[in-house]
DNA sequence: AATAAACCTATGTGTAACACACAGGTCAAC
DNA sequence: GTTGACCTGTGTGTTACACATAGGTTTATT
């Protein structure tokens, strides 16, 4: 089977593929009479794990670790455990920051809908250097004390 | 003021101020006497504005197109208002894709707890292979009819 | 004055996970 | 034999810096 199979059977792009090849994540083998990659069934089995870990928030250096272990003979498992708690922490915390930013760009939003464009002060942009984060608000307060 | 003080000023890494002074978002003027770079108040006020609006989730090239707008006369809080519109769209997205990233996890972890290591079979990580995404669930039901 | 410590410089490279482009070879069909 | 669709490898671009390198400058201490 071809790259572009391959991509499509598993809902994938070429570019995908190609750069899992690139890293030796996939390995395919040659076609002896053009030189094209010919992924066999253990490529996609791979692939389809791979695809799997990633959707479950492993990096890929993540995935060539568990799939190193799997190929000394060593139950990956256990680093499994180890390496999705650390990506959960992770996760966590980017989706704290996200949920923050988010907030803080709804708050501009609404600011900016009852303010004019503002007087052509020195400033660059009223709007940006006027805003008020309500996110620091309290944080304000706390300092003023 | 040298690089050193205007990041510790402002609270960012010296890497910070350099980065945009290499990208011309930071202007600061040659010392005479040993080449360094000197900040001005100018920048100083310049960098403040630039981490308010990263802060807001602007990306560095809106803010060039903004400080652009500003300095060839015209407002550019119309293009302000028009740019947090699109970043707090990709928010959104981010932050919908986050979530489900962590419930994702967080149901692995779970179902993880409960699993042994597994036998080593052909698979790879038999964690990771046999996880039932709940996410995926009602799709899998809507598929089945 | 010599030297060390702490500052500065520019520039290049690394990060994550691909996407995109380029120049060129291969193959089936018409 | 030519078109069009496929393939190849490799290089570069993306984001916002962080880190490293090699070297010049300034200040303080010995």
């Amino acid at each position: 089977m071809y790259v572009k199979q391959l991509a499509k059977i598993m809902g994938v792009t070429q570019d995908t593929v190609r750069h899992y090849t690139r890293i030796k994540l996939l390995n395919p083998i040659r076609s002896q009479s053009n030189g094209y990659q010919v992924y066999t069934a253990a490529d996609q089995q791979r692939l389809k794990f791979i695809i799997s870990a990633r959707q479950l928030g492993f990096s890929i250096k993540d995935i060539q670790q568990i799939i190193a272990q799997s190929e000394q003979g060593n139950c990956p498992c256990p680093l499994t455990r180890q390496l999705i708690t650390k990506r959960l922490e992770e996760t966590e915390r980017l989706f704290q920051e996200t949920l923050k930013l988010r907030t803080r760009m709804q708050a501009a939003v609404k600011q900016w809908e009852n303010s004019s464009d503002g007087a052509v002060s020195a400033d660059i942009c009223s709007l940006i250097e006027t805003f008020v984060d309500p996110l620091n608000e309290q944080v304000s307060s706390e300092e003023a004390k």
